[in-house]
DNA sequence: GTCTATAAACCGATAGAC
DNA sequence: GTCTATCGGTTTATAGAC
Protein backbone atom coordinates (compact mmCIF):
# COMPACT_ATOMS: atom_id res chain seq x y z
CA UNK A 1 0.00 0.00 0.00
CA UNK A 2 1.87 3.02 -1.43
CA UNK A 3 0.63 5.60 1.40
CA UNK A 4 2.03 9.01 -0.29
CA UNK A 5 2.44 12.41 2.31
CA UNK A 6 3.17 15.92 1.23
CA UNK A 7 6.07 15.86 3.12
CA UNK A 8 7.96 13.77 0.22
CA UNK A 9 7.15 16.89 -2.10
CA UNK A 10 10.49 19.00 -0.11
CA UNK A 11 12.00 19.69 -3.30
CA UNK A 12 12.37 23.51 -3.46
CA UNK A 13 12.74 25.89 -6.22
CA UNK A 14 9.53 23.71 -7.85
CA UNK A 15 6.60 24.97 -5.26
CA UNK A 16 4.24 23.71 -7.30
CA UNK A 17 5.54 20.82 -7.14
CA UNK A 18 3.14 20.36 -4.10
CA UNK A 19 -0.19 20.51 -5.88
CA UNK A 20 -0.19 16.90 -7.40
CA UNK A 21 0.06 15.22 -4.05
CA UNK A 22 -2.45 17.31 -2.99
CA UNK A 23 -4.86 15.82 -5.68
CA UNK A 24 -3.58 12.60 -5.23
CA UNK A 25 -4.43 12.41 -1.54
CA UNK A 26 -8.30 13.83 -2.07
CA UNK A 27 -8.90 11.55 -4.81
CA UNK A 28 -7.56 8.35 -2.67
CA UNK A 29 -10.07 10.32 -0.21
CA UNK A 30 -13.09 10.38 -3.14
CA UNK A 31 -12.55 6.75 -3.95
CA UNK A 32 -12.50 5.36 -0.31
CA UNK A 33 -16.16 7.39 0.27
CA UNK A 34 -17.76 5.97 -3.22
CA UNK A 35 -15.96 2.44 -1.89
CA UNK A 36 -17.94 2.75 1.10
CA UNK A 37 -20.71 3.26 -0.79
CA UNK A 38 -21.00 1.29 -3.32
CA UNK A 39 -19.34 -2.22 -0.64
CA UNK A 40 -21.83 -1.49 1.75
CA UNK A 41 -24.88 -1.30 -0.85
CA UNK A 42 -23.87 -4.44 -3.04
CA UNK A 43 -21.69 -6.04 -0.46
CA UNK A 44 -17.46 -6.77 -1.45
CA UNK A 45 -17.89 -9.23 -4.35
CA UNK A 46 -20.81 -8.31 -5.87
CA UNK A 47 -19.83 -4.49 -5.94
CA UNK A 48 -17.71 -4.02 -8.68
CA UNK A 49 -14.41 -1.57 -9.23
CA UNK A 50 -16.51 -0.21 -12.68
CA UNK A 51 -18.87 1.13 -10.25
CA UNK A 52 -17.19 2.53 -7.81
CA UNK A 53 -15.21 4.22 -10.69
CA UNK A 54 -18.18 5.91 -12.10
CA UNK A 55 -19.18 7.55 -8.92
CA UNK A 56 -15.74 9.58 -8.23
CA UNK A 57 -16.18 9.98 -12.49
CA UNK A 58 -12.78 8.50 -13.81
CA UNK A 59 -12.04 5.38 -15.54
CA UNK A 60 -11.29 1.62 -14.16
CA UNK A 61 -7.66 1.90 -14.70
CA UNK A 62 -7.43 5.74 -13.50
CA UNK A 63 -8.70 4.20 -10.06
CA UNK A 64 -6.39 1.30 -10.04
CA UNK A 65 -3.79 3.37 -10.24
CA UNK A 66 -4.28 4.48 -6.82
CA UNK A 67 -5.10 1.10 -5.52
CA UNK A 68 -3.15 -2.02 -6.41
CA UNK A 69 -6.54 -3.86 -6.58
CA UNK A 70 -9.89 -4.29 -5.05
CA UNK A 71 -9.37 -6.21 -2.21
CA UNK A 72 -6.74 -3.48 -1.49
CA UNK A 73 -9.59 -0.86 -1.67
CA UNK A 74 -11.66 -3.20 0.53
CA UNK A 75 -8.56 -3.38 3.06
CA UNK A 76 -8.17 0.92 2.96
CA UNK A 77 -11.36 1.21 3.62
CA UNK A 78 -12.21 -0.98 6.35
CA UNK A 79 -8.64 0.31 7.90
CA UNK A 80 -9.53 3.92 7.34
CA UNK A 81 -13.53 3.96 9.33
CA UNK A 82 -11.79 1.50 11.94
CA UNK A 83 -9.33 4.00 12.93
CA UNK A 84 -11.95 6.52 12.93
CA UNK A 85 -14.40 5.48 15.26
CA UNK A 86 -11.64 4.17 17.59
CA UNK A 87 -10.45 7.82 17.55
CA UNK A 88 -14.34 8.50 18.81
CA UNK A 89 -14.15 6.10 21.36
CA UNK A 90 -10.13 5.42 22.84
CA UNK A 91 -9.58 8.80 24.53
CA UNK A 92 -8.68 7.05 27.49
CA UNK A 93 -11.27 6.53 30.50
CA UNK A 94 -10.29 4.27 33.47
CA UNK A 95 -14.02 4.31 33.76
CA UNK A 96 -15.40 1.29 32.79
CA UNK A 97 -18.94 2.58 32.78
CA UNK A 98 -18.12 5.67 31.16
CA UNK A 99 -16.28 3.37 27.93
CA UNK A 100 -19.94 1.04 27.85
CA UNK A 101 -21.67 4.37 27.63
CA UNK A 102 -19.36 6.06 24.69
CA UNK A 103 -20.09 2.36 22.57
CA UNK A 104 -23.78 3.08 23.12
CA UNK A 105 -22.95 7.07 22.09
CA UNK A 106 -21.37 5.10 19.19
CA UNK A 107 -24.74 3.60 18.72
CA UNK A 108 -26.81 6.53 18.86
CA UNK A 109 -23.78 8.41 16.16
CA UNK A 110 -24.53 5.55 13.55
CA UNK A 111 -28.31 6.24 13.07
CA UNK A 112 -26.82 8.97 11.08
CA UNK A 113 -24.58 6.86 8.78
CA UNK A 114 -26.66 4.07 7.59
CA UNK A 115 -24.15 3.39 4.86
CA UNK A 116 -21.54 2.37 7.23
CA UNK A 117 -23.50 0.04 9.08
CA UNK A 118 -24.51 -1.90 6.05
CA UNK A 119 -21.00 -2.04 5.07
CA UNK A 120 -19.97 -3.86 8.55
CA UNK A 121 -22.76 -6.07 8.46
CA UNK A 122 -22.44 -6.65 4.74
CA UNK A 123 -19.28 -7.62 4.84
CA UNK A 124 -18.56 -9.69 8.16
CA UNK A 125 -21.69 -11.56 7.08
CA UNK A 126 -19.20 -12.65 3.50
CA UNK A 127 -16.23 -12.36 5.52
CA UNK A 128 -17.13 -15.37 7.48
CA UNK A 129 -16.00 -17.73 4.53
CA UNK A 130 -12.06 -18.41 5.55
CA UNK A 131 -11.67 -17.41 1.44
CA UNK A 132 -12.91 -13.99 1.98
CA UNK A 133 -10.39 -10.76 1.95
CA UNK A 134 -11.16 -9.68 5.03
CA UNK A 135 -11.53 -13.14 7.07
CA UNK A 136 -8.59 -12.92 8.72
CA UNK A 137 -9.28 -8.98 9.52
CA UNK A 138 -12.62 -9.59 10.43
CA UNK A 139 -11.76 -12.41 13.13
CA UNK A 140 -9.33 -10.22 14.86
CA UNK A 141 -11.49 -7.53 14.75
CA UNK A 142 -13.85 -9.36 16.86
CA UNK A 143 -11.02 -10.91 19.25
CA UNK A 144 -9.97 -7.85 20.02
CA UNK A 145 -13.27 -5.25 20.06
CA UNK A 146 -14.45 -8.68 22.62
CA UNK A 147 -11.35 -8.38 24.71
CA UNK A 148 -11.52 -4.53 25.12
CA UNK A 149 -15.34 -4.60 26.28
CA UNK A 150 -14.83 -7.19 28.19
CA UNK A 151 -12.01 -4.93 30.21
CA UNK A 152 -14.60 -2.31 30.54
CA UNK A 153 -17.20 -4.88 32.11
CA UNK A 154 -14.33 -5.95 34.32
CA UNK A 155 -13.52 -2.66 35.46
CA UNK A 156 -17.14 -1.81 35.77
CA UNK A 157 -17.10 -5.07 38.15
CA UNK A 158 -13.99 -3.64 39.98
CA UNK A 159 -16.18 -0.84 40.52
CA UNK A 160 -18.68 -2.33 42.68
CA UNK A 161 -21.02 -1.66 39.84
CA UNK A 162 -21.42 -4.91 37.84
CA UNK A 163 -24.93 -7.35 39.28
CA UNK A 164 -24.49 -10.69 40.37
CA UNK A 165 -23.70 -13.53 37.85
CA UNK A 166 -22.28 -11.24 35.37
CA UNK A 167 -18.99 -13.04 33.25
CA UNK A 168 -17.20 -9.60 31.88
CA UNK A 169 -16.18 -12.57 29.17
CA UNK A 170 -19.94 -13.17 28.45
CA UNK A 171 -21.30 -10.00 28.66
CA UNK A 172 -18.61 -8.81 25.94
CA UNK A 173 -19.58 -11.28 23.58
CA UNK A 174 -23.31 -10.81 24.36
CA UNK A 175 -23.22 -6.87 23.90
CA UNK A 176 -21.34 -7.20 20.29
CA UNK A 177 -24.28 -9.93 19.53
CA UNK A 178 -27.23 -7.37 20.38
CA UNK A 179 -25.34 -5.09 18.75
CA UNK A 180 -25.06 -6.58 15.42
CA UNK A 181 -28.31 -8.11 15.94
CA UNK A 182 -29.94 -4.91 16.03
CA UNK A 183 -28.22 -3.84 13.29
CA UNK A 184 -29.06 -6.29 10.88
CA UNK A 185 -33.16 -5.90 11.89
CA UNK A 186 -32.36 -2.19 11.80
CA UNK A 187 -30.93 -2.38 8.35
CA UNK A 188 -33.59 -4.60 6.55
CA UNK A 189 -36.62 -2.11 8.36
CA UNK A 190 -35.61 1.35 9.60
CA UNK A 191 -38.64 1.89 11.71
CA UNK A 192 -38.55 -1.58 13.38
CA UNK A 193 -36.28 -1.14 16.06
CA UNK A 194 -34.59 1.72 17.78
CA UNK A 195 -30.83 0.40 17.73
CA UNK A 196 -29.22 2.76 20.63
CA UNK A 197 -32.15 2.45 22.88
CA UNK A 198 -32.04 -1.47 22.84
CA UNK A 199 -28.38 -1.72 23.28
CA UNK A 200 -28.20 0.74 26.43
CA UNK A 201 -31.44 -1.09 27.76
CA UNK A 202 -29.35 -4.56 26.89
CA UNK A 203 -26.29 -2.98 28.82
CA UNK A 204 -28.20 -1.85 31.53
CA UNK A 205 -29.48 -5.17 32.81
CA UNK A 206 -26.02 -6.34 33.71
CA UNK A 207 -25.14 -3.32 36.32
CA UNK A 208 -26.34 -1.61 39.38
CA UNK A 209 -26.23 1.48 38.21
CA UNK A 210 -27.83 3.72 35.71
CA UNK A 211 -25.48 3.76 32.44
CA UNK A 212 -24.34 7.75 31.71
CA UNK A 213 -25.70 9.23 28.66
CA UNK A 214 -21.92 9.91 27.51
CA UNK B 1 -43.78 -22.56 -8.57
CA UNK B 2 -45.24 -26.21 -10.07
CA UNK B 3 -44.93 -28.46 -7.25
CA UNK B 4 -45.23 -32.07 -8.55
CA UNK B 5 -47.21 -34.31 -6.20
CA UNK B 6 -46.66 -38.47 -7.01
CA UNK B 7 -50.96 -38.69 -6.65
CA UNK B 8 -50.91 -36.93 -9.99
CA UNK B 9 -49.58 -40.33 -11.65
CA UNK B 10 -52.71 -42.53 -10.88
CA UNK B 11 -52.80 -43.44 -14.83
CA UNK B 12 -53.70 -47.31 -14.14
CA UNK B 13 -52.18 -50.03 -16.69
CA UNK B 14 -48.43 -48.15 -16.93
CA UNK B 15 -47.19 -48.21 -13.09
CA UNK B 16 -43.80 -47.67 -14.47
CA UNK B 17 -44.65 -44.21 -15.05
CA UNK B 18 -44.30 -43.64 -11.44
CA UNK B 19 -40.92 -43.60 -11.80
CA UNK B 20 -39.85 -40.07 -13.50
CA UNK B 21 -41.83 -38.51 -10.96
CA UNK B 22 -40.06 -39.92 -7.96
CA UNK B 23 -36.79 -39.09 -9.57
CA UNK B 24 -38.02 -34.96 -10.08
CA UNK B 25 -38.70 -35.33 -6.99
CA UNK B 26 -35.57 -36.75 -5.50
CA UNK B 27 -33.41 -34.88 -8.02
CA UNK B 28 -35.40 -30.97 -6.71
CA UNK B 29 -34.00 -32.49 -3.65
CA UNK B 30 -30.47 -32.76 -4.32
CA UNK B 31 -30.23 -29.48 -6.50
CA UNK B 32 -31.78 -27.76 -3.09
CA UNK B 33 -29.23 -29.61 -1.04
CA UNK B 34 -26.97 -28.50 -3.40
CA UNK B 35 -27.96 -24.89 -4.13
CA UNK B 36 -27.51 -24.23 0.25
CA UNK B 37 -24.41 -24.94 0.12
CA UNK B 38 -23.52 -22.86 -2.51
CA UNK B 39 -25.37 -19.70 -1.06
CA UNK B 40 -24.47 -20.35 2.10
CA UNK B 41 -21.06 -20.33 0.92
CA UNK B 42 -21.08 -17.52 -1.36
CA UNK B 43 -24.12 -15.65 -0.77
CA UNK B 44 -26.73 -15.49 -3.60
CA UNK B 45 -25.38 -12.83 -5.73
CA UNK B 46 -22.02 -14.40 -5.71
CA UNK B 47 -23.05 -17.95 -5.77
CA UNK B 48 -23.40 -19.57 -9.56
CA UNK B 49 -26.11 -21.59 -10.43
CA UNK B 50 -23.18 -23.06 -12.45
CA UNK B 51 -21.37 -24.37 -9.38
CA UNK B 52 -24.74 -25.37 -7.92
CA UNK B 53 -25.31 -27.97 -10.94
CA UNK B 54 -21.81 -28.99 -10.74
CA UNK B 55 -22.20 -30.20 -7.28
CA UNK B 56 -25.71 -31.96 -8.13
CA UNK B 57 -23.30 -33.31 -11.15
CA UNK B 58 -25.82 -32.01 -14.09
CA UNK B 59 -25.57 -29.06 -16.46
CA UNK B 60 -27.08 -25.62 -15.96
CA UNK B 61 -29.42 -26.34 -18.30
CA UNK B 62 -30.43 -29.07 -16.95
CA UNK B 63 -31.04 -28.00 -13.78
CA UNK B 64 -32.90 -24.73 -14.67
CA UNK B 65 -35.53 -27.15 -16.04
CA UNK B 66 -36.24 -27.50 -12.43
CA UNK B 67 -36.12 -24.29 -11.10
CA UNK B 68 -37.04 -21.25 -13.92
CA UNK B 69 -34.56 -18.85 -12.49
CA UNK B 70 -31.35 -18.11 -10.26
CA UNK B 71 -34.14 -16.42 -7.64
CA UNK B 72 -36.81 -18.82 -7.52
CA UNK B 73 -33.95 -21.26 -6.29
CA UNK B 74 -33.13 -19.27 -3.59
CA UNK B 75 -36.66 -18.59 -2.95
CA UNK B 76 -37.42 -22.52 -3.04
CA UNK B 77 -33.96 -23.24 -0.48
CA UNK B 78 -35.32 -20.68 2.21
CA UNK B 79 -38.60 -21.57 1.98
CA UNK B 80 -37.71 -25.48 2.58
CA UNK B 81 -35.53 -24.53 5.56
CA UNK B 82 -38.18 -22.33 7.01
CA UNK B 83 -41.45 -24.74 6.92
CA UNK B 84 -38.33 -27.08 8.29
CA UNK B 85 -37.55 -25.02 11.17
CA UNK B 86 -41.40 -24.50 11.85
CA UNK B 87 -42.17 -28.05 12.35
CA UNK B 88 -39.37 -28.10 14.93
CA UNK B 89 -40.77 -25.51 16.58
CA UNK B 90 -44.38 -24.80 16.42
CA UNK B 91 -46.12 -28.01 18.11
CA UNK B 92 -47.96 -25.50 19.76
CA UNK B 93 -47.95 -24.80 23.32
CA UNK B 94 -49.40 -21.77 25.25
CA UNK B 95 -46.35 -21.97 28.42
CA UNK B 96 -44.60 -18.75 26.54
CA UNK B 97 -41.68 -20.73 28.74
CA UNK B 98 -41.67 -23.80 26.73
CA UNK B 99 -41.13 -22.50 23.48
CA UNK B 100 -38.37 -19.87 24.78
CA UNK B 101 -36.87 -23.27 25.96
CA UNK B 102 -37.33 -24.47 22.51
CA UNK B 103 -35.82 -21.75 20.53
CA UNK B 104 -32.92 -22.35 22.71
CA UNK B 105 -32.64 -25.71 21.69
CA UNK B 106 -32.98 -24.73 18.04
CA UNK B 107 -30.07 -22.95 18.94
CA UNK B 108 -28.13 -25.44 20.49
CA UNK B 109 -29.01 -28.04 17.37
CA UNK B 110 -27.82 -25.28 14.97
CA UNK B 111 -24.25 -26.40 15.86
CA UNK B 112 -24.40 -29.33 13.90
CA UNK B 113 -25.67 -27.05 10.91
CA UNK B 114 -22.74 -25.02 10.68
CA UNK B 115 -24.12 -24.51 6.52
CA UNK B 116 -27.53 -23.61 7.37
CA UNK B 117 -26.26 -20.76 9.63
CA UNK B 118 -24.39 -19.65 7.08
CA UNK B 119 -27.05 -19.61 4.75
CA UNK B 120 -29.15 -17.32 6.88
CA UNK B 121 -26.18 -14.96 7.74
CA UNK B 122 -25.11 -14.25 4.85
CA UNK B 123 -28.63 -13.76 2.76
CA UNK B 124 -30.35 -11.72 5.78
CA UNK B 125 -27.34 -9.37 5.52
CA UNK B 126 -27.36 -9.18 1.56
CA UNK B 127 -31.36 -9.24 1.71
CA UNK B 128 -30.68 -5.40 3.51
CA UNK B 129 -30.14 -3.97 0.28
CA UNK B 130 -33.53 -3.12 -0.84
CA UNK B 131 -33.25 -4.38 -4.61
CA UNK B 132 -32.54 -7.78 -3.28
CA UNK B 133 -34.84 -10.42 -4.58
CA UNK B 134 -35.26 -11.87 -1.24
CA UNK B 135 -35.40 -8.59 0.66
CA UNK B 136 -39.26 -9.23 1.35
CA UNK B 137 -38.90 -11.87 2.38
CA UNK B 138 -36.56 -11.41 5.46
CA UNK B 139 -38.74 -8.01 6.07
CA UNK B 140 -41.68 -9.77 6.40
CA UNK B 141 -39.67 -12.98 8.32
CA UNK B 142 -37.98 -10.69 10.78
CA UNK B 143 -41.82 -9.03 11.60
CA UNK B 144 -43.10 -12.44 11.74
CA UNK B 145 -40.82 -14.06 14.13
CA UNK B 146 -40.52 -10.64 16.13
CA UNK B 147 -44.23 -11.00 17.05
CA UNK B 148 -44.12 -14.80 17.91
CA UNK B 149 -41.50 -14.42 20.39
CA UNK B 150 -43.21 -10.91 21.84
CA UNK B 151 -46.53 -13.38 22.18
CA UNK B 152 -44.49 -16.05 24.09
CA UNK B 153 -42.87 -13.23 26.45
CA UNK B 154 -46.32 -11.89 27.45
CA UNK B 155 -47.12 -15.76 27.74
CA UNK B 156 -44.55 -15.84 30.34
CA UNK B 157 -45.26 -12.12 32.13
CA UNK B 158 -49.37 -13.07 32.08
CA UNK B 159 -47.92 -16.59 34.39
CA UNK B 160 -46.13 -14.17 36.59
CA UNK B 161 -42.96 -15.63 35.38
CA UNK B 162 -41.50 -11.90 33.85
CA UNK B 163 -38.71 -10.03 35.63
CA UNK B 164 -40.81 -6.63 36.32
CA UNK B 165 -39.53 -3.59 33.50
CA UNK B 166 -39.28 -6.34 30.74
CA UNK B 167 -41.50 -5.09 27.76
CA UNK B 168 -42.43 -8.50 25.79
CA UNK B 169 -42.06 -6.14 22.11
CA UNK B 170 -38.40 -5.34 23.22
CA UNK B 171 -37.08 -8.40 24.54
CA UNK B 172 -38.59 -10.50 21.46
CA UNK B 173 -36.31 -7.88 19.56
CA UNK B 174 -33.12 -8.46 21.79
CA UNK B 175 -33.26 -12.34 21.69
CA UNK B 176 -33.35 -12.18 18.01
CA UNK B 177 -30.48 -9.78 18.08
CA UNK B 178 -28.06 -11.26 20.07
CA UNK B 179 -29.10 -14.73 18.20
CA UNK B 180 -27.97 -13.41 15.05
CA UNK B 181 -25.08 -11.69 16.19
CA UNK B 182 -23.71 -14.89 18.25
CA UNK B 183 -24.00 -16.51 14.74
CA UNK B 184 -21.80 -14.27 13.51
CA UNK B 185 -18.89 -14.36 15.83
CA UNK B 186 -19.41 -18.05 15.34
CA UNK B 187 -18.90 -18.32 12.52
CA UNK B 188 -16.13 -16.06 12.02
CA UNK B 189 -14.25 -18.26 15.02
CA UNK B 190 -16.32 -21.82 16.08
CA UNK B 191 -14.48 -21.48 19.67
CA UNK B 192 -15.01 -17.86 20.08
CA UNK B 193 -18.78 -18.26 21.55
CA UNK B 194 -21.35 -20.82 22.51
CA UNK B 195 -24.27 -19.70 21.09
CA UNK B 196 -26.73 -21.60 22.84
CA UNK B 197 -25.25 -20.92 26.37
CA UNK B 198 -25.10 -17.25 25.73
CA UNK B 199 -28.70 -17.12 24.24
CA UNK B 200 -29.86 -18.83 27.38
CA UNK B 201 -27.93 -16.64 29.55
CA UNK B 202 -29.74 -13.70 27.91
CA UNK B 203 -32.87 -15.17 28.10
CA UNK B 204 -32.62 -16.04 31.55
CA UNK B 205 -31.78 -12.56 32.06
CA UNK B 206 -35.28 -11.39 31.41
CA UNK B 207 -36.79 -14.61 34.01
CA UNK B 208 -37.95 -14.80 37.70
CA UNK B 209 -37.84 -18.90 37.10
CA UNK B 210 -34.95 -21.24 35.79
CA UNK B 211 -35.79 -21.57 31.74
CA UNK B 212 -36.26 -25.35 31.07
CA UNK B 213 -33.50 -27.37 29.44
CA UNK B 214 -36.20 -28.81 26.79
C1' DG C 1 -2.25 10.64 -13.32
C1' DT C 2 -5.58 9.36 -16.45
C1' DC C 3 -7.04 7.45 -20.48
C1' DT C 4 -8.49 3.64 -24.28
C1' DA C 5 -8.23 -0.93 -25.53
C1' DT C 6 -8.17 -5.46 -24.52
C1' DA C 7 -7.34 -9.86 -22.39
C1' DA C 8 -9.34 -13.85 -20.06
C1' DA C 9 -12.68 -15.40 -17.41
C1' DC C 10 -17.29 -16.00 -15.67
C1' DC C 11 -22.26 -15.07 -15.41
C1' DG C 12 -27.74 -16.16 -16.24
C1' DA C 13 -30.68 -17.64 -19.44
C1' DT C 14 -32.40 -19.61 -23.83
C1' DA C 15 -32.85 -22.67 -28.19
C1' DG C 16 -33.23 -26.81 -29.79
C1' DA C 17 -31.59 -31.78 -30.35
C1' DC C 18 -32.41 -36.17 -28.29
C1' DG D 1 -35.52 -34.72 -18.29
C1' DT D 2 -31.08 -33.76 -19.76
C1' DC D 3 -27.86 -32.39 -22.90
C1' DT D 4 -24.71 -29.12 -26.09
C1' DA D 5 -24.17 -24.80 -27.96
C1' DT D 6 -24.53 -20.19 -27.68
C1' DC D 7 -26.02 -15.26 -26.88
C1' DG D 8 -25.20 -11.01 -24.56
C1' DG D 9 -23.81 -9.51 -20.58
C1' DT D 10 -20.73 -8.92 -16.70
C1' DT D 11 -16.23 -8.99 -14.08
C1' DT D 12 -10.87 -7.84 -12.57
C1' DA D 13 -6.76 -6.59 -14.20
C1' DT D 14 -3.11 -5.27 -17.48
C1' DA D 15 -0.65 -2.81 -21.61
C1' DG D 16 0.54 1.05 -23.45
C1' DA D 17 -0.53 5.87 -25.36
C1' DC D 18 -0.64 10.58 -23.77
Amino acid sequence: MTERTTTETADVGEPRRRGPYRKSRLVRRRILDAALEVFAQSGYRTGSVREIAARVGMSEAGLLHHFPSKSALLAAVLAHRDAQAAERVDRDTDDGLVALARLVGLARADADRPRVVELYCVISAEATAPDHPAHAFFVDRYARLRARIADSFERVRDAGQLRDGVDPQRAAAQMMAVWDGLQLQWLLDRSSVDVAAELADHVQRHLRVPLPRA
